[in-house]
DNA sequence: CTATGGACCTGAATGC
DNA sequence: TGCATTCAGGTCCATA
């Protein structure tokens, strides 16, 4: 579900509210992609300092010490909030403070929550280390960006979502910034000249901007920590229209599989 | 180093 | 209605 708007709109949506608090409990459900690497003891009585973001990680801040990071995986979401009901059965990890309760509810069970002395800690460094820039706040340049694609061998659509030249960008957003740049995903990356890297620079910036602005895509069901759902799906332009009319030029939309996952593009629009 | 495919897990939609 | 198959927003890891 989630892609670097929605794990933004998420931490917005909780960030000022659980800022300040203090720890009261944690609990585990099910276990998730990766185990907590402390336990749950260990987090009462700390105070959360604030929730930052890096690619599709929310980093929660402890005081005095240490930091939890957060990833929604396939089907995750968060909900903050006092006075939740008792945890369901996809409710795996719960942040009891003095402000509300942090619930992650991830059914697929892809997500994880992690603990570290830090961000340069393992595991939280492993993790973190290799991704790639912002795509959002000012330092993504298209220059850099074309420079990044020169010694990728791999189809653009594959260096998108491997996250080492830029984070954020997922299957949803990868498709449509390409169809906003005209760009097959089959091409190579190093092939995109410097017009065309420019382009799908900016196709980027404007399709996660947009979906910020929107509140995040909500394809399937997405919403943020407050239970609000987006509203990206009133504007997808190719993703999951395979067979369905271009809405710029009424060519079919093609669906392929790259690397397993599905690409969606227009024959007309976009190409190689 | 790159490229590929499998792995993790559940639920919804589709097909017979 | 029931059961099997396919697909889903992510990303790490083993293998060649």
């Amino acid at each position: 579900m989630p892609e670097l708007p929605e794990v933004e709109v998420t931490r917005r949506s909780f960030a000022g509210r659980i800022s300040g608090a203090r720890i009261q409990a944690a609990r585990l459900g099910k276990p998730l992609r990766w185990p907590l690497g402390c336990p749950c003891e260990d987090l009462t009585g700390r105070t959360v300092a604030g929730v930052r973001r890096r690619g599709k990680y929310l980093l929660i801040d402890l005081k005095p010490s240490g930091v939890l990071l957060l990833h929604l995986g396939m089907s995750g979401s968060v909900l903050f909030d006092q006075g939740l009901p008792p945890p369901g059965r996809h409710d795996h990890f719960d942040l009891v403070t003095t402000q509300g309760t942090l619930r992650l509810h991830d059914p697929r069970r892809f997500g994880a929550v992690v603990y570290a002395q830090d961000e340069g800690a393992e595991p939280a460094r492993k993790l973190l280390s290799g991704l790639g820039v912002e795509p959002l706040g000012g330092q993504f340049e298209a220059q850099a960006f074309h420079r990044a694609l020169k010694d990728k061998k791999a189809a653009i659509k594959q260096v998108l979502l491997a996250g080492q030249v830029v984070v954020g960008v997922g299957n949803i957003y990868a498709c449509e910034a390409l169809f906003m740049a005209g760009i097959r995903p089959t091409l190579r990356a190093y092939r995109l000249s410097r017009p065309r890297a420019d382009r799908l620079h900016a196709a980027i910036c404007q399709v996660l901007e947009q979906a910020l602005a929107q509140g995040g895509s909500t394809l399937r069901d997405f919403s943020n920590a407050m239970g609000q759902a987006g509203h990206f799906q009133l504007a997808a332009q190719v993703y999951d229209r395979a067979g369905q009319p271009c809405r710029r030029c009424q060519a079919p939309i093609r669906r392929i599989v790259q690397q397993q996952r599905s690409s969606y593009f227009c024959p007309d629009c976009q190409r190689p």
